[in-house]
DNA sequence: GATACGGACTTTACCGGTTAAGAAAACGTT
DNA sequence: AACGTTTTCTTAACCGGTAAAGTCCGTATC
C-alpha cells in the first residue's frame, strides 16, 4: 500500500500553534501532571482547532502501550459464517475492549501452525498488546508459544488444555452431565450425543463427560458421533441415529451447538418423527436460533456475550500483570423448551 | 495496557551479527537493490537465527505503509451473533486481505456518529491504510467523511447511496423484482414482504422495488413491513401478516435475511399453516440455515464470500491509487427449496 | 540574603524502522 | 597510471510520538 496524500497533522503543528514545546502537548493528552489549567486548555483548543489526534503508531513506538488485541479464529470459514457463537463471542469481547479504547484485530486461519506464526508476528511486530486464544486441543502448541514470548493471553478453554496460561473456562463436565440427568429424569433410557470437532479439547472433555453421565445413570444405550460443527454433518448424524431400528434409536439427542439441532429437527420432520413425541432434541449455545424453531429448542444456554466479556477483562487484567490462574464463568443452564418431553 | 520484559530483538541486533549497518538490513528484508548475494544472504541467515521479524509499527512510522483495514459494524451485537452473513462477509474479505499479508481490525459501533469519529481516529492516527464501510443509509455522514479525510475506503451500497465514493454493490432493485416476478408466475395475487431496518438505504431500495415490481405484475394485495432483522421481530411481523383473514391474508411472504425467514417458517407452523401448501416464504443471502430447516427455504442466494472477497479487492485497487467508481457483483439469484410453491 | 524546593515547561535522547545522500572499494577505459 | 563508473555498503536524518533529565522562576525556610 502507498501512501495517500493527505496533509497530515502532527504534535509539532499543535504545539507550534499553542505556542508550547512538543513534550508539554504530549503531557496534556496524556493527563500528567506538571502542566497549568491555561496552558492544557490552550494546548487541546489548539489540537481541537487542527483536528489533531495523537497518532496511534508513533505512541506504540514510543511508549510501551499496545491498544490492539488480537484474535484468531481457526475453523473453515463456511463454518464459521453460521456459527452464532463467535460473533456474540467477539460482540462481548469488543463491548469491554470499547472502553479502554482498545481495538480487535481479528484473523480466520486455517491451521494451528499458523497461527502460532501469526501470533507470533503480530507480538514481535507489536501489532498487539496481549491475545485471545480460543478452540485449544491437546497438547496445543500456543501454550509453548505464549509462554515462550512471553506474550500476554488468555486462553479459552479447559485448564488442563490451557497448561500454565491464564485461562477463562466454563465447566462441560458439569453441563453435560446436567443435560443427561434431566434427560434420564424425563424417562430417556437411550441417549445419543452429536459432538464437535474430535480435534478440539472441549470436544474430549465432553465427550469423557457424556460416557460418565451415561453409566452413572445406567443408561440402556449411549452413542456418541463426532462432526464438524455444521448443519450438514449434524443433519447426517441425526439420519444416521434414527434410521436405528425401534430398540436401537436413541429417543434422546443432545447436540454440540444450537445449528446442528436445529438441522436435527429437520431431519427429525423429514422422517415422519415427531418432537419431542418420538425424540427429544437438546441443543447447545443457546442462540436466538433456539427460539426461533417450531418447535423451540430446549438448550443448555450460555452468556457467550457475558463470556467474551470476561474473557476481555481477564486479558486486560494478564496484560496488567496480574489477573493470572483459571477463571471459571457460570455453568451453562438447561433451559426447556418445546424439543424435550418424556419419551412416548 | 504496560510492558512485558520480553527481551526484543530489533534491526540493531541482526545488523550487529551480521556484520552490517541497519540500512543493510532494511534493504535486504524489502529485496532492494543495492546489496550483493552473499551479504544478503548472511543478514537473512543471522535474521533467522535471531528470531527477528521486522517491527510493524516502526515500519508504519517511518514508511508509508500500513497493512491493516478498517471495518465498524454499525448494527445491535445481540443481531449480529446470527447474521450469518456479516461472518460469512469477513471470511471472504479476510481471504483477499490475507495474500496481502494484511489485517482487519474490526469494531462494532452503535451509532453511524460513532463509526466516523473512530475511522476518523483510525484513519488519523495511521491505524488502517483503509476501510470498508457498510450498512449505508440516505445521506449517510461518512460519505463526506471520507472525502474530508482523502481516506481510501470501498462503499459498500447502491451508487445512490454512496456519493462519489468507489462502491460494491448488488442489484436490488432487480433482485425484488425477480422475486416477485416468481411468486407471481406461480399464482400468487397478495404478497408481503418483511423488510430489514427501514434506516438503511438498501432497504429503502427494496422498498421501492417491490412497490413497483407489485404494481407492474398486477398483484392484488403487497405489503410491506419493516423490522430490525431479528428473528423475534420477524416471527412477530409473520404473526401480525398470518393473523388476517383468509381474503387478507397473503399467500406469499419475501423476507429480507433467512434469520426471519427461520422465524417466519416456524410462526407458520405454530399457526397451523402448511408451508407451502397455505403460504410460500423466500429468504434472502441463503445461508447454509436455509437448508436445514424443513421444509427447506427457497431464497435468493448470494456469494457472500466472493461479495466480500470482491470488496477486498476494490479496496486494494483504491488504495493503490485506483479502482475508483461503481462495481457491481452478481445479481442475488433465486434458488426454489422446498417453501415455495403455488397457492392452494 | 543565600539555600532549598516545588511547579511549569523545555530539551533531548530514544522507540525501530526507512531512505536519501555520501563514501569506499571494484571495475573498466584510455 | 589516472580517471570516470558502478556496485556495495554506511551515515544520518527523519517518521511522530514518549519520558527522563534539565532549566528557569517564584516562594518558603533559616
Amino acid at each position: 500500500m502507498t501512501a495517500t496524500p493527505t496533509p497530515r497533522v502532527t504534535i509539532k503543528d499543535v504545539a507550534a500553534r499553542a505556542g508550547v514545546s512538543k513534550g508539554a502537548v504530549s503531557l496534556a493528552f496524556n493527563h500528567k501532571p506538571g502542566l497549568s489549567e491555561a496552558t492544557r486548555d490552550r494546548i487541546f483548543r489548539a489540537a481541537r482547532e487542527l483536528g489533531w489526534a495523537p497518532n496511534l503508531t508513533a505512541r506504540t513506538l514510543a511508549g510501551s502501550r499496545v491498544d490492539v488485541v488480537g484474535l484468531a479464529i481457526c475453523r473453515p470459514a463456511r463454518l464459521l459464517g453460521l456459527e452464532p457463537f463467535y460473533m456474540e463471542f467477539i460482540s462481548g469481547v469488543e463491548s469491554v475492549l470499547t472502553e479502554h479504547s482498545c481495538s480487535l484485530l481479528l484473523r480466520l486461519v486455517r491451521t494451528v501452525e499458523e497461527e502460532t506464526g501469526l501470533q507470533e508476528s503480530w507480538w514481535r511486530g507489536r501489532q498487539i498488546g496481549g491475545s485471545i486464544l480460543v478452540d485449544f486441543r491437546a497438547d496445543d502448541p500456543r501454550v509453548a508459544m505464549a509462554e515462550r514470548l512471553g506474550m500476554p493471553v488468555v486462553a479459552v478453554g479447559h485448564p488442563s488444555l490451557t497448561g500454565g496460561l491464564t485461562s477463562v473456562w466454563t465447566d462441560d463436565t458439569t453441563a453435560v452431565t446436567e443435560a443427561v440427568r434431566y434427560l434420564a429424569a424425563l424417562g430417556h433410557r437411550r441417549i445419543a450425543r452429536v459432538g464437535g470437532a474430535a480435534a478440539l479439547g472441549h470436544t474430549s472433555i465432553r465427550t469423557a463427560a457424556f460416557d460418565e453421565a451415561a453409566g452413572a445413570v445406567g443408561l440402556a444405550g449411549a452413542w456418541q458421533v463426532a462432526t464438524d460443527f455444521s448443519g450438514d454433518a449434524g443433519a447426517r448424524a441425526t439420519r444416521s441415529l434414527l434410521t436405528a431400528s425401534a430398540p436401537d434409536r436413541p429417543t434422546a439427542i443432545v447436540y454440540d451447538n444450537d445449528i446442528m439441532a436445529v438441522a436435527g429437527l429437520s431431519v427429525a420432520a423429514e422422517m415422519g418423527l415427531s418432537v419431542p413425541g418420538d425424540v427429544s432434541l437438546l441443543a447447545w449455545d443457546d442462540s436466538q436460533l433456539c427460539r426461533l424453531t417450531h418447535p423451540t429448542l430446549s438448550a443448555m444456554s450460555h452468556d457467550v456475550h457475558g463470556f467474551g466479556a470476561e474473557v476481555a477483562r481477564t486479558l486486560f487484567g494478564v496484560i496488567m500483570g496480574g489477573g493470572a490462574g483459571a477463571h471459571p464463568v457460570p455453568t451453562p443452564v438447561l433451559t426447556p423448551r418445546g424439543s424435550t418431553a418424556p419419551p412416548r
